[in-house]
DNA sequence: TTAATATATTTGCCTCACTAATTATTATTA
DNA sequence: TAATAATAATTAGTGAGGCAAATATATTAA
């Protein structure tokens, strides 16, 4: 492909998941569930997998280490998750929801649902596969 | 259109986002460039209309404000912009490249092009287009 | 003209991303 | 087995994004 005229892909990228992240991040302000998208993520991760350890906690949400480690620390210390020792490797630890943990990603992934559901107005489902495909696609082709 | 099913695109945007920066970021390193991709934003966009106020440089960039004061602190430092005086408003500063700045910006816009190319090996035009589209709907859908 | 309001920029605080380095532990190999 | 390498998690440093509040200056209205 040509090159200055597609370079404008990363701006529009940039500047369209940072709203996506703050219009969310502001609808859970709102709402006051005191959670911020990215602990959101982990939170749900674990609910459907849960006990994960942090390097495959962070391979599937898409988080490097030391952001995962944070997380998990504010999740800690909100009493929404808790590390336990690792049965059989000492380095490392797993992650697993509290009670707490497991009753917010129970009462609020219908909210969190519809809330993600208002990007696509006037979008059609055939945009969305597109989208997944060319979003999949890029990240491949910069495959570090 | 359904809830929960679509709720993905948030994560795949985000982490897409993500590895485009790191990737144009790692090899802006390699190449020595000694500047960020969001800088490199800054320059580009002054490169175009210079003498910008901030706050139109701001919107232009989509930074919000306090983000885009630390970018120009840090170019400003780096001596490829400086700030001077508005003539008739005196809250404001315009910003502009100084030589060493326009320097940078034409002696490395074709590399940063080629860079930028990477992202769109496998993709046709369009596949830019409809991205484009989708993306700019998605920002308007959550307009603030 | 004075008072109230709006605007441009900056600062402080928190969260997150990326890199490099550190610590503790486990696995490998000489 | 002893030394070396690899792995899991953490820490430190820098850049960036978001929000709220502060400062300085302009604009508007009473």
């Amino acid at each position: 492909m040509a090159t200055e005229k597609f370079s404008m892909y990363s701006y529009l990228l940039d500047r369209t998941a940072r709203r996506v992240k703050q219009y969310a991040q502001r609808r859970f302000n709102a709402e006051e569930f005191d959670i911020t998208v990215d602990q959101w993520l982990i939170l749900k991760n674990l609910n459907n997998s849960n006990n994960q350890n942090q390097s495959d906690l962070a391979e599937l949400t898409g988080k490097d280490h030391p952001t995962l480690t944070r997380i998990v620390d504010l999740l800690c210390k909100k009493g929404l998750t808790e590390r336990c020792i690792h049965p059989t490797d000492r380095r490392s630890f797993t992650v697993r929801l509290t009670e707490s943990g497991k009753e917010k990603v129970e009462n609020w992934s219908p909210k969190v649902a519809e809330i993600r559901t208002k990007a696509w107005e006037n979008l059609s489902e055939e945009d969305y596969e597109n989208m997944k495909r060319i979003l999949n696609t890029i990240y491949n082709n910069l495959d570090i």
